[in-house]
Formats: C-alpha cells, sequence, structure tokens
DNA sequence: GAGTGGTCTAGACCACCTG
DNA sequence: AGGTGGTCTAGACCACTCG
C-alpha cells in the first residue's frame, strides 16, 4: 500500500538480483549512478542499499562498491533466508524434493503456533519438502501457509525452486522476519525413515513462525533437520 | 581508533542503558533534543539510533519514541545476544554459575575452530558457565578468549553477570558478528550429569565465533544446551 | 587521479501518537 | 495542537580502491 522512493529502488533491485539480472559477486551501479538514473537523492539510495545490505542480498565495500551476495559458507538454516537462497549459489548439489505438493486443506488439529481468528476462518496451504546436499537428505519441511489471496498458489512452480522467491515475484510478499523455537528431539520413526537416521540418533527440531510485508500475514513451518552430516551453520551481524 | 559522532553518541547511549539510566521500557530522548543537545544534525542522530535498533538495543515507533529494549519472549539463545541480555529482564529467574573461573592457559588441542598465527602465540582465558532458568539448568558453556591485552581479565567480576556488557564498558569491545554450528547429539557422561539430564536424551550443541569491533580480535564458545524445559528461542529481523 | 562508499550538515514535509 | 519518528532533498568533505 505504502509507497517510498527507496523501497521502490530496493524491489527493483531485490528482483533483479533474483532474476539473475545481477549474479553473485557483480557490483550494482554505483550509488550516484543510482541517484542520478532514478532521480532521487545519494540518501534516499542509501537507504535502499541499507535495508538490502542488513536483508543479505548485498556487501558493500569502500571505495569498491556493493557486491552482491547470496551464497554463505554452510548451511544457514537458523537464519531466516530460505533454504535455496542459502544454499543456491555454493558448490554443493543441492535437490529440493516436494513430497506433497501445495494442497489447500484444513488447519490440523493442535496447531503448533496460537492462531488468530482470520487465520483459523481460512483454509491452508499444506506443503511438505525434502532437502537434500550432496545426497545427503539434511531437511524435512512441512509448511501450512493461509490462504489470504493466494491465487493458483498450487498451480505455481517455485521459481528458482525458492518459496521466499515466489512469494517476492509473484505474489510481492516479502518475508521480513522469523520467530523459531529449537529442540533436540529423537526422531518419530516416519521422520527417522525420511532423514535416513536410526531412531536413536539425535535430530534437530525448529518450529516457525514467518512474518511478512503483508499485514496480519503469516506463514508456519515444521522443521527436522538431520545433523550427522551436515552441521547447521548461521551467521549474525 | 577511528571516531565518528555518531558512534560516540551510540556508545554513550549504549552504556547508559547498560548501565541502568534508561531502564526497560523507557524512552531515550527525542532525536530532536539529541541533536541540539550533542552538537549534531538529526540525520546523525538517527544514523546512531539505526545501529541500536539493529542491534536490539531499542525499538522505534512513530509518534511514540525509541524505547529501550533488552527482553526477548524466550530464550534468544541462538541470536547473538549474551545470555544475560537475552534473559535479564523477564520474569524468569535466572542464575549464572561460574563452575570455572576465568582462567589463563594454553590452547586445546585441536581446537574447534581454526585459529590464526596471533591467536595461537598468545594464550587464552577459559571459562566454564552453568545457566539455569527457573532452577531448571538449560546451558552449560565453555568460552575461550584469547588474552589481548584484557588487563586483569581474571579478576573483573563480569557487569550485571554478563561477558558482553564487561567487554564493552570495561575494554570498550563491542560483540558485532557471530558465527555458529548447531548439532544435535548424545550427551557425554560429564555433560549430562552437569545438565541434569539422562545419557540417552538428545541435546543441542554449538560451536560459536565471536566477531569484535577489535580487528583481528575474536572469541570462542562451545555450549551445550537442555532443551527439554525450555526450547531455544530466536527472533531475526 | 577518478570513482566509490562513509560521514555529516541544514534544512523540509509528512504520518502517527498523545494530552 | 504539539511533539515524535519516517521520508527526502541538495549539497559537502573524507578514506578507501584500483588502474
Amino acid at each position: 500500500m505504502e509507497s517510498f522512493k527507496y523501497r521502490e529502488l530496493q524491489q527493483l533491485l531485490k528482483s533483479q538480483i533474483i532474476k539473475g539480472v545481477f549474479k553473485e559477486g557483480d557490483l550494482l551501479p554505483s550509488e550516484n549512478e543510482l541517484s542520478s538514473v532514478h532521480d532521487m537523492t545519494r540518501t534516499t539510495v542509501r537507504h535502499a542499499l541499507q535495508k538490502m545490505e542488513k536483508e543479505g542480498y548485498i556487501i558493500k565495500k569502500k571505495g569498491k562498491g556493493s557486491i552482491v551476495n547470496l551464497k554463505k559458507k554452510r548451511l544457514g538454516l537458523l537464519s531466516f533466508k530460505g533454504f535455496s537462497e542459502v544454499i543456491g549459489s555454493s558448490d554443493e548439489q543441492v535437490s529440493n524434493e516436494i513430497l506433497v505438493g501445495p494442497v489447500l486443506q484444513n488447519w490440523p488439529n493442535d496447531f503448533f503456533y496460537e492462531l488468530g481468528e482470520e487465520e483459523l476462518s481460512t483454509d491452508v496451504y499444506y506443503l511438505c519438502r525434502l532437502r537434500s546436499v550432496n545426497e545427503h537428505v539434511v531437511m524435512l519441511e512441512h509448511t501450512y501457509i493461509p490462504n489470504f489471496g493466494l491465487e493458483d498458489f498450487e498451480k505455481r512452480v517455485l521459481i528458482n525452486g525458492s518459496l521466499f522467491s515466489t512469494m517476492v515475484i509473484d505474489y510481492q510478499i516479502e518475508v521480513t522476519s522469523m520467530d523459531q523455537e529449537v529442540r533436540a528431539i529423537k526422531p518419530d520413526k516416519i521422520t527417522a525413515k525420511l532423514l535416513n537416521v536410526d531412531k536413536t540418533d539425535p535430530i534437530l527440531h525448529a518450529y516457525r513462525k514467518y512474518g511478512t510485508s503483508k499485514e496480519g500475514f503469516f506463514f508456519y513451518s515444521s522443521l527436522f533437520f538431520n545433523t550427522k552430516d551436515y552441521a547447521i551453520g548461521s551467521y549474525f551481524q
């Protein structure tokens, strides 16, 4: 709804990065160039770039420029970038198997987060995905997305295999926050089998609630991690 | 070394918050007041406050002001605030027991992070702490701090029981980043006993490397979490 | 030396909150 | 209505990188 110059620039650059106009390691146009091209002050350009740096899309270097950055060294799965963004451009062989495609259904009983009335009055897209790195299964994710005007969501092919990118590009919804609870647990039979671990092996479990740029729109995940082969890495600054 | 107006204001306000001049929920002086009192533009004040908001010291509300914020809802132990900052002002009964006080020693063999030559040529402060919430043991932390000019560190009493606050106030060193690897594991005997869990109970383990405002100065932790009683929460935005 | 991002000034108008 | 933070302009000087 609200429209700001810095926000428009930010969204433009972001979608250009996601679409591949600017690739990993590329330099964005300089602040002076962006300010003259888009007819705004350098202050405003810097505001946009600052946000993008905070979100991890770019790294700024004094005297050099703004460098496009999408990779992280390891599996940054405790930060709130999506799996594909985090893993995407590294050397790892990544696969992303959808076990249960987006299906519209009712909310499960005893949902792991408390839901608002509006959420409860809609149905929900359920998605179950299995993620592997170098043919090691590392993560099983159950995702629940309330159907607040997501047209034809079940027919979409995820852009770059990424749910986050799809939401930005197709629905102009940005993920802005993530809240999670993490525990070490013993897996149940089915989860152990899917993650290819023994039933006595400890695994990591997380409940997540994602906040978005769309007022009142949240979505939820329950995730299981096999940390035998790959530790879960994360980096904050 | 480098000195900027926004950085000085930032450090002043931060230390005032840590020392209790401004308490949880208080409003900081308005941007206009800060700019006239400290003789700088509002832009510069905003720069300082922006950094502080990013670091989680304050929350800004349009039309209201900048609200001092130190608590998080749950145990935000996967973010990189220190334990004391995260837990500090909530309703929980927190204890922070130092099992092995800061002792100067050599680096362990096969240290969990790769160390630089400068680091290897110094000795290191070792610190072992046990953290409890409402009398449930939740965390065991082994901390390794290279002795790069930390005078009398072994004699310090941690300010507010917090290592992070002590470093800011006594040594002007700020923690600016954190890198970690997380795994679900079975505890060894000693750790199980200290965390008060069964040896078959899964626990969560993390290796951490903290980056600081002091060039080339890092410190390290190996942490074990009991997630039976309290899940590890974290919030990102 | 030319170009880059980092810091900083001195203003302006706006939307939001509270008495 | 008065004060707050949010957005934005139009400049300036600096430290850094690179050819």
